[in-house]
RNA sequence: GGGCCCGUGGCUCAGGCGGUAGAGCGCACGGCUGAUAACCGUGAGGUCCUGGGUUCGAAUCCCAGCGGGCCCA
């Protein structure tokens, strides 16, 4: 087989489509799983995406970054399990679907459609993203087992989940308690911390005055405890105000009133004031004043209540009053205090977040719509002393953004606190990328975390599978479907686990009753948290779960550090007294340009589908990789795509030119034996770099450094592939034959190209097997049909050290002389008759003579001459005039010009000798010492030099007639090659060239007439008025001339 | 309020066990011309976020602050 010609310039679209064809027709990606069957296990767990839309951009990184770690690990041998997740219970679609179906609260859902009716269209609309999102992440390359995916609301998958709480229970670690928990009034139901959204949100701002009971005598007039918040909705809750006990407490009088609070906070809130403190106390001699509620008269039941100042180490000074209002149906702390201190836990407000009847007048209205009423009614009645707006950090429900509200409720939790030592020790046991990510980021987390509020008051999820007993309260946990079929009596089929089907099953009680099944679902976190063995059917099925459990490696961003990091550290603990991962990479975030966050309402949405479509995935994936470390947020920049882009369009041309030649000459890379083939030293000097390359890409994807894999590939295709290798060869390519010198330059730059493709494949892979194809595979058909097939190999044998630091020396040393010739204004294309390359560093006069051969040539001169010194630089003495001149007044002139005739260097010796050096000055002798002369160095005429690091170069730019006789010609060569190029020829295209010139610029360039010839593939190379296809007008230098050409058949 | 990360030319980022600041893009100028809707060279451009400290010497280490991101309260 022949290469096929490539096309002429880089198209993602056409490569890319095209190689995804092939994988799918080929079934590519089942041949590379089934390729490493036999190879060691590498197992990967998918963070399950939820599917509540298109992918975006962070998405897209995330996949990128898995798919490129794992098609490296198969290449290198490994059997790796990819099989992709998706979350699909949860909120986040119950609350899309409501949209869909203009459901406004649960009420609504279950009369106006049904449970059942509702969780069917959860699981379409789940099914539906889930399909759409394949294809998005199949467009980007990746490759996971998309056919065989674990899905969350698969009945398997749930029973381990149940499996799971049976083990908490059994552990003693599932428990129901009533607690203050955050929760969406619109959603009606709990939220876990990971559910909440803190954005700034406005509230008032409100001081309220709560008369004590009894005024003390001294202090005339009523006295009022003054305490401030921003939810005046949970005073009808007032139980108590906590002081800090020790704290200093003022009694501020201001008009006819007296306030009690913080003596620290006086200043703050009376300010300019006409204030006098009478007098200061410390908190704990204020417990158990009593107060009155401000709001008995539209809130009766607060009449039945005895309000307390209450201790409390939780207040702060850092804002407010220091006196804190205490409801402990509202609040964390609150409850808290409540329950040390026997308060009745009142909460008068019921889950949709409106007023029960106990709220009195507030009765049925919503929580924050009431907040004026209460202001105003505080108002009527003298007790608000101040009232503003605030802006602050507030909760919000994750995805209907409702404002939280704390409501004291039933829960079921998981007791977390009590097994933090042993998530701690297990946490010990994780390798992380980097390594505070574990070490002090999750590690923080998890010293702080709480009790896990799993139960939910929803719908689409997994059921609770608590069953409990209404007439003697027995419980049981049932852990798969086998045993609540056995338990109930009852035959299940089909997908009897979600609700409502669960719900109607009971379970005979010992007592004689009916146990029915708590009906709540669980939090969706413990849906992923569970993927370790859930995925693997475990404990329903045993094998896989050995083969694979407990997981290699996983990846996410930053926001699982409380998300699914912590839920599989939790569940694993909870299920099997481990962590469920060994090594974790901890990903960043994709920010817009301006490194805001990426967000609808902004308008700053990147889509990763846009990128693909102007750039291809393959640029999106080398640039995502490439951009920054991996666990930094990426700022997307288009500007950086476009480098990227531009960056494959140089390999895509290396290919090309590779192709062209190699095709025009039908190169085969197997045909030759070793004696056919001559390679230059810049031939080992590419093999030997491409192999370095392959170790640093081998090392840095080890390390999960994907930033500098990618870094390293594209400064090696740029620097040392294109802009060297190819040029050092260039000359090469155009000898006719089968010259064993252009099979060197072909068979290295085949098997670079191989490399490159090999190294490149895990983060381009179209780009990748196109080139394969259509450059490799076609001319060894016995590899491996797909560039992912192949091996993953690095040959350190192939690394030659001191001649990649010799090249490096001469690339200086070449640059240097283009410097040179630039500043002297002597054109690269005009040779030069010798080159000096000074250096008092033996190694980098080794490197110029060890390659002599690309010195000469790429330096475009006759010689090269190393040397530690430059032998021919003038040095000049002059008279120095601070010594001399009050010494020898007016022979000063006369000295100086003998000094000028002299060789500086026989004075410098003379010198160095004698400690004097004399000058016969018309008889009489002047001394000079070595204080009386300075030297200065001149280069001779026609000479420029420059410097590179370790030595300067000098360039003898005199034009001879022969060097003008070559000028001239690689002139005309130039110009007739323009004229091919205008005339858009064939590459190998042979002409007639007929050129009209004076007698003198022929005699010029008639010493090189075959060279000019063979240049431009001219048949016939005539001096005569032209007669061709195409003619031009001509002026090199001073010579004016008239070239024709015409193509020959 | 707490934890973690980041803050280097106009832009995107290297460097970071302390020793005269680097690259790419962009800009200006010059060059090259069968890889050519490319390529090469030169130049301008930086209080290395701010302020303290340690040190002979700090972009680098320490402390405080400011700004950005994520997480928590």
């Amino acid at each position: 087989m022949v290469i096929e010609e490539a096309q002429r310039s880089y198209n993602p679209l056409i490569i890319e489509k095209r190689a995804q064809e092939f994988w799918e027709s080929r079934k590519t990606y089942q041949m590379s799983q089934k390729n490493r069957e036999d190879g060691p296990r590498f197992s990967f767990l998918d963070g399950p995406p939820y599917c509540s839309g298109r992918i975006h951009l962070g998405t897209a990184w995330n996949k990128i970054i898995k798919d490129t770690y794992l098609r490296y690990k198969t290449m290198a041998g490994f059997n790796v399990r990819r099989q992709a997740g998706w979350d699909t219970h949860g909120l986040p679609i119950e609350h899309k679907v409501e949209g869909l179906l203009g459901l406004k609260s649960k009420k609504e859902i279950e009369t106006k459609i049904g449970i059942e009716n509702f969780i069917k269209k959860c699981q379409e609309f789940a099914i539906e993203n889930q399909a759409v999102m394949t294809q998005q992440f199949k467009l980007l390359g990746v490759w996971m087992d998309w056919d065989q995916p674990y899905v969350t609301f698969d009945p398997k998958y749930m029973e381990s989940c149940w499996w799971t709480l049976k083990r908490a229970h059994e552990k003693d670690l599932l428990v129901q308690d009533l607690r203050v928990i955050t929760w969406c009034p619109r959603c009606e139901t709990a939220l876990a911390m990971a559910e909440i959204d803190y954005e700034n949100k406005e509230d008032p701002s409100i001081y309220v005055k709560f008369p004590l009971s009894v005024s003390e005598p001294e202090l005339s007039g009523n006295t009022s405890v003054l305490v401030w918040t921003t939810t005046p909705w949970t005073l009808p809750a007032n139980m108590a105000i906590c002081v800090h006990p020790d704290y200093d407490y003022a009694y501020v009088r201001d008009g006819e009133e007296t306030y009690l609070l913080a003596e620290a906070l006086v200043d703050s809130i009376f300010g300019e004031k006409d204030y006098e403190i009478l007098k200061v106390v410390k908190g704990s001699q204020l417990e158990g004043l009593e107060y009155q509620h401000p709001l008995t008269q539209e809130i009766p039941v607060q009449n039945d209540f005895k309000h307390k100042i209450l201790p409390g180490e939780h207040v702060t000074l850092t804002e407010g009053t220091g006196c804190v209002h205490t409801a402990p149906g509202h609040g964390p702390d609150d409850f808290e205090i409540g329950k040390a201190y026997g308060i009745p836990i009142f909460c008068p407000v019921d889950e949709a977040g409106l007023f029960k009847q106990e709220a009195g007048k507030y009765q049925g209205q919503f929580v924050k719509e009431a907040d004026p009423y209460i202001i105003a009614d505080l108002e009527i009645h003298g007790r608000l002393f101040k009232e503003g707006i605030i802006q602050h950090r507030y909760g919000f429900c994750w995805r209907c953004k409702t404002p939280i509200i704390y409501l004291a409720t039933e829960q079921w939790f998981l007791k977390i606190t009590q097994i933090k030592d042993q998530l701690l020790s297990e946490l010990d046991k994780v390798e992380w990328v980097p390594s505070w990510a574990g070490e002090s980021r999750f590690r923080n987390w998890i010293e702080n975390a709480r009790d896990w509020t799993i139960s939910r008051q929803r719908y689409w999820g997994i059921p609770i599978p608590i069953w409990t007993c209404s007439d003697c309260g027995e419980m049981t946990v049932v852990g798969s479907l086998e045993e609540l079929a056995h338990l109930s009596h009852e035959k299940l089929e089909g997908d009897v686990l979600h609700r409502p089907y669960v719900d109607q099953v009971n379970i005979p009680c010992q007592c004689g009753g009916q146990m029915q099944r708590t009906p709540d679902v669980l939090d969706v976190w413990i849906d992923s948290g569970v993927a370790g063995w859930a995925a693997l059917y475990y404990p329903q099925e045993q094998e896989l779960f050995e083969q694979w459990y407990p997981y290699d490696f996983i990846t996410e961003g930053h926001d699982q550090t409380r998300g699914w990091f912590y839920s599989q550290l939790g569940c694993g603990v909870i299920a099997l007294d481990s962590v469920p991962y060994r090594k974790v990479l901890m990903h960043g975030f994709t920010l817009d340009e301006e490194g805001k966050k990426m967000s609808k309402s902004l308008g700053n949405v990147v889509e990763p589908d846009e990128v693909v479509a102007k750039y291809g995935a393959d640029v999106l994936r080398f640039y995502l990789l490439w951009a920054n470390k991996p666990w930094e947020d990426l700022k997307f920049n288009w500007e950086e795509i476009k480098n990227i882009n531009k960056m494959f369009n140089i390999l895509w041309n290396v290919y090309v030119f590779a192709s062209t030649y190699m095709g025009l000459d039908d190169f085969q890379p197997k045909r030759y034996n070793p004696e056919d083939v001559k390679l230059r030293d810049e031939d080992r000097w590419i093999t030997s770099r491409v192999q370095s390359v392959s170790q640093e890409v081998t090392e840095a994807i080890e390390a999960l450094h994907l930033h500098r894999a990618a870094r390293s590939l594209q400064d090696f295709i740029l620097e040392d592939l294109s802009r060297w290798y190819v040029r050092l060869i260039r000359g090469r390519t155009w000898i006719e034959k089968d010259d064993p010198d252009k099979l060197g330059a072909y068979q290295t730059l085949y098997l670079t190209l191989k490399q490159v493709v090999t190294l490149m494949a895990p983060i381009a892979p179209h780009l990748c097997e196109d080139i394969y194809q259509h450059l490799i595979r076609c001319l060894e058909t016995d590899l491996p049909e797909s560039v992912h097939l192949l091996d993953w190999e690095v040959d350190e044998t192939l690394v030659d050290h001191d001649l990649e630091a010799d090249m490096d020396v001469v690339r200086h040393i070449i640059e240097a002389c283009a410097r040179a010739r630039d500043t002297a204004r002597y054109k690269l294309r005009w040779p030069v008759q010798e080159i000096v390359i000074v250096s008092e560093d033996q190694k980098v006069l080794e490197a110029a003579q060890n390659l002599e051969s690309v010195l000469l040539e790429q330096a475009n001169t006759k010689k090269i001459t190393p040397s530690q010194e430059f032998q021919d630089l003038k040095i000049i003495a002059t008279p120095n005039m601070k010594t001399l001149g009050p010494r020898l007044r007016k022979d000063v002139p006369k000295v100086a010009a003998k000094l000028a005739e002299i060789d500086g260097k026989k004075l410098i010796d003379k010198m160095e000798a004698d400690g004097v050096f004399m000058i016969d000055l018309d008889g009489s002798t002047v001394e000079l010492g070595p204080g009386d002369v300075t030297m200065e160095t001149e280069l001779p005429d026609n000479v420029t030099n420059s410097e590179f690091p370790g030595g300067n170069v000098f360039v003898d730019t005199q034009i001879t007639p022969e060097i003008l006789s070559e000028a001239m010609s690689r002139e005309l060569v130039r110009r007739i090659q323009d004229m091919r190029k205008d005339l858009d020829l064939e590459v190998e295209a042979h002409i007639q060239v007929s050129v009209d010139c004076s007698a003198e610029f022929y005699n010029l360039v008639k010493p090189f007439l075959d060279f000019i010839s063979h240049e431009v593939r001219a048949t016939e190379l005539l001096f005569q008025a032209p007669d061709g296809d195409y003619t031009k007008d001509w002026k090199i230098e001073d010579h004016e001339l008239i070239v024709g050409i015409k193509q020959l058949e």
